[in-house]
DNA sequence: TATCGTAATATACCAAAGGGAATAACGAAA
DNA sequence: TTTCGTTATTCCCTTTGGTATATTACGATA
């Protein structure tokens, strides 16, 4: 059996390690994640939700409440949708969009950093527990 | 509806606001978290699984998977268990327990301290998206 | 006006996680 | 040897988050 990820791009370890998860709360609680700004950039990249959350085994019911739960809480959209016309519609990253996706890789980047910081913490405490 | 908290302890805040969660992993998953560090606390408060996990709203049965697991991925156990005799047995932390509890204390500080630091990384970004 | 692929929405279904309750096992002390 | 409250274990139920599927709405373009 293999053991399924818990969340997106979060892989389990072989041995003791820090992990954790970050967000930004909005008003009706999660704003914007790991899993949401994956699936905006699937958007630019696709330029439908359809075929982003197809790019990233998502149903597209789950995308579309993410998209729509971002665009409520942002001042904002951050995706443009279309309906109809040609090719039947689809979704374009706004400029605001664009901003949350670089802000949040900042934001994960610095915590990357964190993590790495605090992993000395924890080898050095391993080490004297086993000294014990 | 109230709505409820997601994991233990994190509330929801009014406005956007930096959220996060930090573990550590073992050979299975999860070794330590903040739900199991609040428990190993209660043990040492009550002497037994059952009383701690009561007293933190918690059903025996989720307490005892959460205290076996530790167990078993620790080198040393965390809580030793007396089954029978005195008082119908009991729980009790030992002292890599409790250094398990100062460590994670220590390593959850320093992470309430970088949320606070990239808070004001928000603050800004929030005021410059406005300006636009 | 007919077409096309998408957005938008509703319904049914599925699987995992956890809760609750019930019961057996346990062993020191009276 | 009986008692006692706990650990240990099992079974069933509910909840929940998501998938799968089907249908309707849409509107620029040919």
């Amino acid at each position: 059996m293999t053991k399924k990820a818990g969340h997106a791009g979060v892989k389990k370890a072989t041995s003791p390690g820090l992990r954790g998860r970050i967000w930004i709360d909005g008003e009706e609680g999660t704003f914007l994640g790991y899993g949401r700004i994956i699936l905006l950039e699937r958007i630019r990249e696709h330029g439908s939700i359809t075929r982003a959350a197809k790019s990233m085994e998502m149903s597209y019911r789950h995308a579309w409440e993410l998209v729509d739960s971002m665009n409520r809480q942002s001042a904002r959209p951050f995706v443009e949708l279309a309906t109809g016309g040609k090719g039947g519609g689809g979704a374009r990253l706004t400029t605001d969009g664009e901003k949350a996706v670089r802000f949040f890789w900042k934001f994960y980047g610095d915590f990357q950093g964190f993590l790495d910081k605090e992993k000395k913490v924890l080898d050095k405490f391993m080490n004297d527990k086993e000294k014990t």
